[in-house]
Order: C-alpha cells, then sequence, then structure tokens
DNA sequence: TTGAAAGCGCTAACAA
DNA sequence: TTGTTAGCGCTTTCAA
C-alpha cells in the first residue's frame, strides 16, 4: 500500500472547501468564516497535511533558503561565519545550503550556478579574483560578498583587517619590538590587508616587516614555515601571522626547534579561534569576530531579499586579544 | 525591464520542436537527430537556458539535496563530519542543506520536519532519546542515522566506542596506571559506551573507573571539571575525557592549578581533532575517524535513495593515536 | 466570504 | 525520431 501524502486537493474536498480557501488559509492571507477555519483546521490535522514546498517555490520564486559558500569549514574561522550565518537564517525561517569550495576554485562557480536557481539569495566568501566572478551578478539572485568589493557591484561584510593588522603591529611596537616579520598567504584576498596594515603602523617607525609567505592558511603551513622565519640570519623579535591557524603550526614548530614563545618571539594571529587559548602559550590573536561577520552578512542578505535598501558595506572592526604568546620586549 | 529567465518553451520554440523533445535532450534520456540537437544546444546557448530545479523537483518528487544534521557546527568533530559527508555529496551532484540544532533538541524536529520536503534524504545527528523520535521515520524519507539505533529501524552508521575506550583504557592500565577516571557527558547518546568501555578494561584488571560528569561537551566544562578531579581525595593517575574539547579545558585548568600533564596525570580524549596535536602537551586521542563517518553516511544514504539495499549497521572502528598527554606509570 | 479557473515550468506516457 | 497531452501541487486573479 502506497502512503499518499496528503494535497491540497484532499483537504480542500475533505472539508467541502476549494482549494484557493485552504491555499489562503493555510498562508493567513485572508481570513474565513469561523466555522469554514475550524472545519479545514480539523481536516488538515486529521490527514497530516503539509504543504509541498516545491510546487510553492515553484509558484512564489522564493525557496527560503540561502546558499553559502566557504573555503574551508575545516578551519574555524568560518566554521563560525556559518554559525552566525545560520542563527540568523534560522531565525528568519530559512535554511542554509552550505557549499565547502575547500580551497578550489575550480568548482565554485559550478556549484553555485547550481545553486543559484534553487536558493533565495547567497552569501560568497571568496577566493577568485573579482574581475573572474561576472558571473556571480549575473545569476541574477540577492548575494552579500565577504570582503571589499572593489570590481564587483554586490552588498558586502569585511573585517578591517588593516586597521586590526596596524593595532596589533603598533602594541607591538610600543611593547619594545622592533623586528616584526609577516607570514602571509599571499593568495587570500585579506593577505594585502594585513601586510598593508603591519606596514602602515612600522612605517611610523621608519621600520619594515620581513615578510614570508605560506603555502597555505593552515597549521601545516605554519609548521613548516617555521624555519626559515626562525633560523634566518636576521630572526625577528615579532611574528604576525596570517590567521591563527599558521601562528598555531608556527608555535608548535617553533618548540619543536628550541625556541621560546614568547621569550624569543613574540607570535600573533587573526581570526582568534577558540583553540588559539589552548595553545602553550595561549595565542594572542586579533579577533575578526566571525561569528558576528557571519550573521551580519545573513541579515544584510535576508534585507536586501526582503527588497530594503542596504549598505554597500558593513565593517565589522577587529579587536585585539592579549593572552601570552606575546610580550614586552627590553 | 524585467528579464525573464527562458523556459522550456522558449527553447523550444526558438528551436522549432516540442518542449518534450527539448527535455529529453536536456535530460539526455533520448537521443536525436543531429539536425535537431545541434538546433537546440545552440538555442540554449544563446537564452542561456537553466531548467528550473522546483519544476523539475515537483514532477520528479527529487531535489537533488540532503539535510545533514549535527548537534554542534564548531565541535571539530562535527566540522569533520560535515565535510566528509559534503564531500561525498558532491562527487553526486547533491547538495547538502545544513542544521545545526545547536545542541538544542527542541528545535531539532521542527527544523528536520521542515526539511524533509525539500531534501531527498537525511542524516540525522542527535541527541535526542529513540523512543522520542518516532517521527523521524514518519518522515518517510531515506535517513541514516549516527550511532546504533535499537529503537527505530533507521540504516545507521557509528563509530566503535566503548572499543575504543577499552583500547585506551587498557593502553593506560599497560603502562601502569592503576586510577583511572572518566570524565563524561551523561546527556551524549555515546557516553555510556565509551563508560562501558573504560569499565570493560578495568574490570579485567579488578579496578574501577572514578567517573566524573561533565554540563557539556565543551572545553569551559572541561576547564570547570578539572578542579574537583585533581584536587579531590583520591586524584586519578590517568583521566579519559569524552571528547578532546573537554580534554584540552581540563589540559588547560590543570596546568593553571599547578599540576603537570602527563607526570601528575595522563589525559586522553576522543575524536582526534586537529587541535589536540597543537595543545602542550600533545593531546594523546581516540580517533573515531569523523571525516569518514561522515563520508560513510552520506554513501550508505545515496545508496539507500539509489534503492539498493544497504546494511542496517556501519561500524567505522577506533585508532589510538598517542601523543604527549599520557606517560608511563613506575 | 468563497470559489472557478488559469497557469508556474517541467516531465512522462502515449501517439504519430 | 518527434510531438501531444496530461498533469505535478500550488497560488492568484477575478468573479460570484
Amino acid at each position: 500500500m502506497k502512503k499518499r501524502v496528503a494535497t491540497i486537493r484532499d483537504v480542500a474536498a475533505a472539508a467541502g472547501v476549494s482549494t484557493a480557501t485552504v491555499s489562503k488559509f493555510v498562508n493567513s492571507t485572508q481570513r474565513f468564516s469561523s466555522a469554514v477555519e475550524a472545519r479545514i483546521s480539523s481536516v488538515i490535522e486529521e490527514l497530516g497535511y503539509r504543504s509541498n514546498p516545491m510546487a510553492q517555490s515553484m509558484i512564489t520564486g522564493r525557496t527560503k533558503a540561502i546558499g553559502l559558500s566557504v573555503l574551508d569549514i575545516t578551519n574555524p574561522h568560518f566554521t563560525s561565519v556559518v554559525k552566525g550565518a545560520n542563527r540568523v537564517a534560522q531565525a528568519h525561517g530559512y535554511t542554509v545550503l552550505l557549499v565547502d569550495t575547500e580551497e578550489t576554485p575550480g568548482r565554485e562557480r559550478q556549484l553555485l550556478e547550481a545553486l543559484s536557481r534553487r536558493v533565495d539569495g547567497m552569501i560568497v566568501y571568496s577566493r577568485t579574483p573579482e574581475e573572474e566572478m561576472d558571473w556571480l551578478p549575473a545569476l541574477n539572485r540577492p548575494a552579500v560578498y565577504f570582503g571589499r568589493p572593489e570590481y564587483l557591484k554586490l552588498p558586502a561584510v569585511s573585517s578591517d583587517d588593516q586597521l586590526g593588522a596596524f593595532m596589533v603591529t603598533r602594541h607591538l611596537a610600543t611593547q619594545g619590538h622592533r623586528r616584526v616579520a609577516y607570514l602571509g598567504f599571499p593568495n587570500s584576498r585579506r593577505d594585502g590587508e594585513r601586510l598593508a596594515g603591519v606596514r602602515e603602523a612600522l612605517a611610523a617607525l621608519g621600520l619594515a616587516p620581513a615578510v614570508f609567505a605560506g603555502e597555505a592558511p593552515t597549521a601545516l603551513a605554519g609548521e613548516k614555515a617555521c624555519s626559515a622565519i626562525l633560523l634566518g640570519r636576521q630572526p625577528p623579535d615579532a611574528l604576525v601571522c596570517f590567521n591563527d591557524l599558521m601562528a598555531l603550526g608556527f608555535l608548535k614548530a617553533a618548540r619543536e626547534l628550541g625556541f621560546r614563545v614568547p621569550d624569543d618571539i613574540s607570535v600573533v594571529g587573526f581570526d582568534n579561534i577558540q583553540f588559539g587559548s589552548f595553545a602553550t602559550p595561549a595565542l594572542t590573536s586579533v579577533d575578526l569576530q566571525s561569528e558576528r561577520m557571519g550573521a551580519a552578512a545573513m541579515q544584510k542578505l535576508l534585507a536586501s531579499i526582503d527588497g530594503q535598501e542596504v549598505e554597500a558595506l558593513t565593517v565589522i572592526d577587529a579587536q585585539l586579544v592579549l593572552r601570552d604568546s606575546t610580550t614586552t620586549r627590553a
């Protein structure tokens, strides 16, 4: 016996009204006589009727779903972004379709294009150069972009990376560090801003950073980069890492090489992931408020889906969180 | 000017064929004369036609989407599960709708019921007692369950928690530990199995564990539980924690209390999250192969959607990963 | 206050 | 090889 799900027609028939009436009642677009409403209600209850969201979407063109694409769900920064976005979405009755591009921009376009027809809007955290993302606005769906788009005309949410980097570098300088290095991940859109912040703060003192490049925004890359930084001819007395993951890897490798943080070198990262506080020494970090970023992006997207005007760029500010991986230099 | 998207009818008209022909061609359910195929192709290209997945789903009843519900996306264990599941889904052309129940079972049912009509199947990682989840099979959608269902008749994927706990406890015993304690999280379905494994291994030596209960499966709960464990009258010489997060928190608090791990106490966790290796000392852990679990669950679900027979229970085995938080006792 | 009827964009028999 | 024709389950004028 095939158990068919009840349709609006079944309800209408059983309640002795038209499908139009049921539809309007269910969506509370119109009130009816209490007799009718009661009848419909009880039939719905009895039949266990639930409207078919597909059919509904087909007509209304709205799916109550949002596509969210991140670079790597395994990175706690992105996890927090997802958390924040998801929370807001849920509160508004939306569900999140997750796209993890796994740091491979190749599939990104394909995935998002396929997704675009199944969602009411998308939030995109991408590494692809803006100039190669013309297809995104062309999808003709409300979208929010993470970062500071210069070419793309899309509402965006961004952290203030340059200011964050400036702040932490300035702090390091104030604490007496003079040989500040930056371990970056040049492939990232944010890398330039962070480096600029470091440069800016140092330039005020007539200094410049040594710059190192990691091969990925991961702990492993941080580990690998360590020896070149610490065992070079002019080892720095402070290191600003592109993110906490790299900093964590660096910390581990430094210890294995026999260096002591922060005595030999102060280390800071970005993102303030929770695991920074469980490292030894606990990691000083620039908190970009990842979860708030995700929430802000979702809020913005929902507002724009709702037809509201949204400002072009929302900047979430950075906050320096001091822990034990930084110290004062004589 | 309203830019309308091309429908199958537009394509059919422009190519001088019927919509049925276009449909069959697009879905490659049938071949046509090369002249016709060429004409359709070029029209599709020209009009930028893409089939409307909603309309398609409404008819076929398949959405090419899978609902995946986890307890807390912020926990790296779940993150890895999502990663594994997502990878398999993507490879099969499915997208993942993420549901983060945030450890609050209240919304779970509501969220999943709403989701069930928009997905072809679901994977559920839940904390709700099985007896209260009758609604899940009632949703009448293929589903895969994480754990070992006894009441629910659902295909499942599970780690071998008891064996994992047995292994690590046995190892601790072999290394000379005699006062092994367990810091659990009784709300979890897995807690009982892990504790049973600890008990089993200890019983072989005529020993029994001291059992402590954490208030959440988080690092913070691990921190909080620390003092009661270390400063009690009979402090243990080894502690098995419910998961790595709790172990990490414990490690931190223990250090703050002036204890030394592993000299004063050996500590192990479950999940083998990547951040365990960045703690000091690096955390010994039972690797449950979270990512593989996610992948296995998705594979199983897709197979069952595909109409294949799937075995009731897939067990992913646990592997002990030794690091520096455990040692040998005299 | 209620209902009839025309679709939304597509697929799937079935015909030709 | 191609087309005709019913719908899928629902919303939405528009009329009663």
